[in-house]
DNA sequence: ATAGTATATGTCATATCCGGCATACGCGCT
DNA sequence: AGCGCGTATGCCGGATATGACATATACTAT
């Protein structure tokens, strides 16, 4: 990955979830991005709604429970291989990942 | 899933079977495992009706030919970060990953 | 205020992935 | 037979992500 970006994705703290256009990204960095936005929030719901602390997720993936908060803040030391393994370990389907891309962004329900 | 690819990602690391994920994948891993499978051949679907090289394409992405015939191949050492580098690099978008993980797996049209 | 629990953040050694290169394979063409 | 082009495969040194651990923060309950 382009490191120059990366640096410039973190000093803008891209993990707000806001446009990532503000940036000069490119199409493919920005669709890039948004997936992986797109993942990390899936991925903290599911574990939430599923009961589960961070710990206990990464228990199941053999990973550690900060690895676990990195992954759900999108931050960029987690590979979208890492998200994705700990998206489908908490029951998702890849049907479940197609809904979550196509979907637009909307506000968590109560 | 045709032979050719069965034998590819055997050779490469991944105790994939075909039609018979579920001898000894859990069902997290085969998710996981389709996902690379469709990511993969989406994006060499996109490249050959773009007319490019695989070498053409690499130099798009600052990579090399052989790192391209990898991912196309599913190669285990390929990430899906790199994976999906490229096939956004190839003009898909967010919304188009969303059809080929939806989608059910089909022939090639002639 | 203290203890307990969940999450966030930073660092580090090492495992894994990367680009690049060489080389082999296949196939059409002269 | 060669030659050129595209693709596949194997390897290597350097780059990056990994789990583990320590620590910080936040919130609840006693």
């Amino acid at each position: 990955m382009d490191a120059h970006k990366k640096k410039r994705l973190e000093a803008a703290g891209w993990s707000a979830g806001s446009a990532a256009d503000f940036l000069g990204l490119s199409a493919e960095e920005t669709a890039l991005v948004e997936t992986r936005l797109a993942v990390s929030a899936a991925l903290r719901d599911r574990r939430v709604d599923a009961g589960l602390t961070q710990g206990a997720l990464a228990k199941r993936l053999k990973s550690s429970q900060s690895r676990v908060a990195k992954m759900e803040a999108a931050d960029a030391s987690v590979s979208l291989d890492l998200l994705l393994r700990a998206y489908f370990a908490t029951g998702a389907t890849k049907h479940d990942l197609a809904k979550i891309l196509m979907t637009r962004k909307r506000r968590a329900a109560a």
